[in-house]
DNA sequence: TTCTCTGCAAATGCTTTGCAGAGGC
DNA sequence: GCCTCTGCAAAGCATTTGCAGAGAA
């Protein structure tokens, strides 16, 4: 079992469930997505803890948050360098694994030290396509 | 005064205020911000009235609504093509106009039918930079 | 005159917090 | 054994909504 070592944080069972549900995931849930999963193996999980490890994985650079969605926010365990496509209809993300040249000149920057860049694309997915063209 | 014409819905002194205020605006103000501006020169207006209005210019394309702050909307009145360079120390939005080269290759798209695009760098400003050195 | 817009206040929904007890290290 | 983590419940905020009256077109 993974230990205070390899996450900066206290290992419990509640983290290792949320891990377990993180791990490979590549549905970029949202916290009540999270938690619902989670309650299936381990009925005695509360929000609060739920929140609670995201936050302490997002410190730690376990995942990634994503403010991409309107109205919630949604995490990646997937915290390499990658990019985001949104269906603007039904919130559906998928990733984008594809090197932009994103340097700009300098004088663009008013000062700014940049640290990190993220590219969000939206669209329809094909589903979303689909059902408005047979309307 | 701007009509009916100009905008797709109904012109009030609330939504003059709010356009005034917005107008060339590179602040990327919240709602309070924006409710708070427009109370100075209209001390009736109500937060209702400036979500309301907010969600009508978006729907007609006058507004962008950034969600690239982690907990409240951002508007940009600016809705010509750039991005976007966010402080994650004091939250400072300022704007990159740049034209990147977004194109990436089509298998990665699963099916989505892109219709836009938009890139978000982060770090920090000259002030808190700064702020961070002389520590 | 018509019908959308307004202000108010309450509701909603996501996220955070306080606290006392549990349990990982 | 210490101290962080947990569950619960309540609080905190941003945003939305219901409604009756006001006022723009």
């Amino acid at each position: 079992m993974a230990g205070i070592k390899d996450y900066g944080f206290r290992m419990t069972p509640q983290r290792m469930a949320i891990l377990d549900f993180l791990e490979g995931n590549t549905s970029h849930p949202s916290a009540e997505e999270i938690y619902q999963a989670v309650l299936q193996k381990y009925p005695m999980i509360s929000f609060a803890t739920v929140y609670n490890t995201l936050e302490a994985l997002r410190k730690n650079g376990k995942v990634w948050e994503l403010n991409i969605d309107d109205d919630r926010k949604r995490y990646d365990p997937n915290t390499h360098s990658h990019h985001h496509l949104l269906c603007t209809k039904c919130r559906k993300i998928v990733d984008i694994h594809y090197d932009f040249d994103l340097r700009f000149p300098d004088e663009q920057t008013q000062g700014f030290k940049v640290t990190g860049s993220h590219v969000e694309f939206y669209g329809l997915c094909q589903d979303c396509a689909e059902m408005e063209e047979s309307k």
